[in-house]
RNA sequence: GCGCCUGUAGCUCAACGGAUAGAGCAUCUGACUACGGAUCAGAAGGUUAGGGGUUCGAAUCCCUUCAGGCGCGCCA
């Protein structure tokens, strides 16, 4: 029995005992109640607080509306009883057979369990990273990589639709510095002061200079672009690859220089602030075009084309917006670093602007920053030092899957200090190898087991109630639980919940394995019960491994 | 000065407003002649920064003090 069928027999019984008067709700019987799996075993298989919840409207005290209920609910299918605890708790245990039936329904839904349709029929768009093509992905973007690529697994798991966009910050006057500092390196000059400074400079001259030994006769004006067209044509291309090769895959790559009219004849930026007027959100100060972003609780107003007739990034960001509002995105969301939260109000003030819901249509997601710590030192990220820990040296040392779930096991809004020479040392010791070796293991159980001859009992040969023993019984729960995982996940942009979960279950399916022997022992023949244990090891594999793909961590058949 | 985020075990961090605040690492004690010991069983470790309030019930919500991070441009 799932956590959803105990739910609606609740629901059931609360109806039954309306229809016959024994209860008064004012608000009437709820559509679903809060079912859920108690920490300590004493309180059984599941417990709710619906009593403690409608007591005040049922006009009764919670344990006197939790003594109807229990009545009630003791009489449904699949449950073995009903406590009361407490203020007005209820426990319920739940028939082995009712439970073990689950290992089925696990087996037959495969890679889809774990889905839902809590989003369904909504278009997400997802931006992350976004960062200057004028460097390396570094530790600073590492996190974002993670967590907005898990987030788009597991709102596409909850059934919606989702564009995963990387915006290529391609235009202004960063780009013509890390020109210039392509194009002083080259020439065997200092790099500007405000330029950037690290080895990767240098790398990029050589090599733009071999591929192109005239580079260095152009005039100097033509030459500057050249270096910096050049410079971003590799560097982004690096950034695609290191991503690529970090598991994290992009839909849209999104240029900021194709928001402007670059002879197309379609100019989004022009169409944005024609939208705004629309609106009546623009006004003319000072000589520059402002949006009135006060209007929508912003803090100031915002410029959108200076006094000298340049725009500001934020209209590129407004043009940004709308058009992928007109590419029919319900919601956008933006992952954004701490340094960034000071335009979650203008953001969310300009999608207002446009005449959006800022509450529905766009949600920005503040990361708190990463705090790198290298031989007891604080490492300080800057691009222009070239003090940088890149994507490709984390990578190296730590391996892709230890980074994936070393940074999606923790909630983007905490603050979290990774200590590089600890990760690296303790490699072997981080919880994403408790839970890969559970697929390993599991795995070689199921290899073991054709080895015998033998597989996961199948269709009436299946007694679900063979699995009663309290280890099958916690690990059972354990895998009910993961649909409501990734749906919470999903609505709450929360990932890391799917990490957290799937060491629980993993602890679970280890106890269960230490206690619970599932292949036949010596010469031992096969029973009803090897073949049961068996199924319960193939669902509990096939959770661990679609939880994982939703981290984008991989789940190994042998380690 | 104003605003946002954070403060939980020695360290890194969890905990839909729920019951005795949990994991991992580190420390200590046990378990391998049968499915993978990267495992399991157990011990120890806490005034959830301090103080008020809301309620059946607060680490969680509200107020306040303290501490830390970040942000407040016609920069990107």
């Amino acid at each position: 029995m799932t956590p959803e069928q105990l739910s609606a027999s609740i629901v059931h019984a609360l109806t039954a005992l309306s229809d016959r008067g024994a209860l008064r709700l004012a608000d009437g019987v709820p559509g679903t109640v809060v079912v859920e799996r108690p920490k300590s075993k004493e309180h059984g298989d599941y417990a709710t607080n619906v009593a403690l919840q409608l007591a005040k409207k049922a006009g009764m005290s919670p344990r006197e509306l939790a003594g109807l209920l229990a009545e009630e609910l003791r009489a449904a299918d699949g449950i073995a009883s009903v406590d009361i605890a407490g203020p007005g708790f209820l426990n319920v245990r739940v028939e082995a057979g009712a439970q073990g039936a689950l290992a089925a329904q696990v087996v037959a839904a495969g890679a889809g369990y774990g889905g839902s349709d809590v989003l369904a029929g909504q278009q997400f768009n997802v931006e992350f990273i976004s960062a200057n093509p004028t460097g390396p992905i570094h530790l600073g973007h590492t996190r974002w990589a993670v967590v907005g690529d898990a987030i788009a697994r597991v709102i596409e798991a909850a059934g919606a639709s989702v564009t995963r966009e990387f915006y290529i910050n391609d235009r202004g006057n960063q780009m013509d510095k890390f020109g210039a500092s392509i194009e002083a390196a080259a020439l065997g000059l200092p790099v500007p002061e405000d330029g950037y400074h690290g080895d990767y400079i240098a790398d990029l001259a050589k090599q733009i200079v071999a591929e192109n030994p005239h580079i260095v006769d152009l005039p100097e004006g033509e030459r500057l672009a050249a270096f910096r067209e050049a410079g971003y044509k590799l560097q982004l291309a690096e950034q695609q690859d290191q991503l690529d090769g970090f598991q994290t895959h992009f839909d849209v790559w999104y240029s900021e220089r194709s928001l402007h009219d670059t002879g197309s004849g379609v100019d989004k930026v022009a169409h944005g602030l024609e939208k705004l007027r629309e609106q009546g959100h623009l006004f003319e100060a000072d000589g520059a075009l402002w949006m009135r972003t006060t209007d929508f609780g912003d803090d100031k107003d915002r410029v959108l084309v200076r006094s000298n007739g340049e725009l500001t990034y934020f209209a590129s960001d407004t043009a940004y917006y709308v058009d992928k509002r007109e590419r029919g995105f319900d919601v956008c969301i933006y992952l954004l670093g701490a340094d960034h939260h000071g335009y979650v109000g203008r953001l969310k003030a300009m999608a207002a602007c446009v005449g959006d819901d800022p509450e529905r249509n766009i949600e920005v997601l503040i990361g708190q920053l990463v705090k790198i710590m290298r031989s007891g030192e604080e490492v300080r990220l800057s691009k222009r030092a070239g003090a940088i820990v890149t994507l490709q040296e984390l990578v190296e040392m730590i391996g892709v899957d230890a980074l994936r779930y070393t940074l999606a096991r923790y909630p983007a809004d905490s603050p979290l200090t990774v200590d590089v020479e600890q990760v690296t040392r303790q490699a072997s010791d981080n919880p994403v190898f408790y839970v890969q070796y559970a697929h390993a293991r599991l795995s070689a159980i199921l290899r073991n087991a054709a080895d015998l001859g033998i597989g996961p009992a199948t269709g009436d040969a299946f007694d679900p109630a063979l699995l009663s023993h309290e280890k099958e019984g916690d690990l059972l729960r354990a895998l009910a639980e993961f649909p409501r995982v990734v749906a919470a996940a999903a609505q709450l942009r929360e990932p890391h919940r799917v990490a957290r979960y799937l060491e629980d279950t993993a602890s679970a399916f280890h106890k269960f394995y230490d206690t619970c022997r599932v292949l036949p022992m010596g010469d031992e023949e096969p029973a009803p019960i090897h073949g049961a244990r068996l199924l319960l090891v193939d669902a509990t594999r096939t959770v661990v491994a679609n939880g994982l793909r939703l981290l984008g961590v991989s789940a190994p058949e042998r380690m």
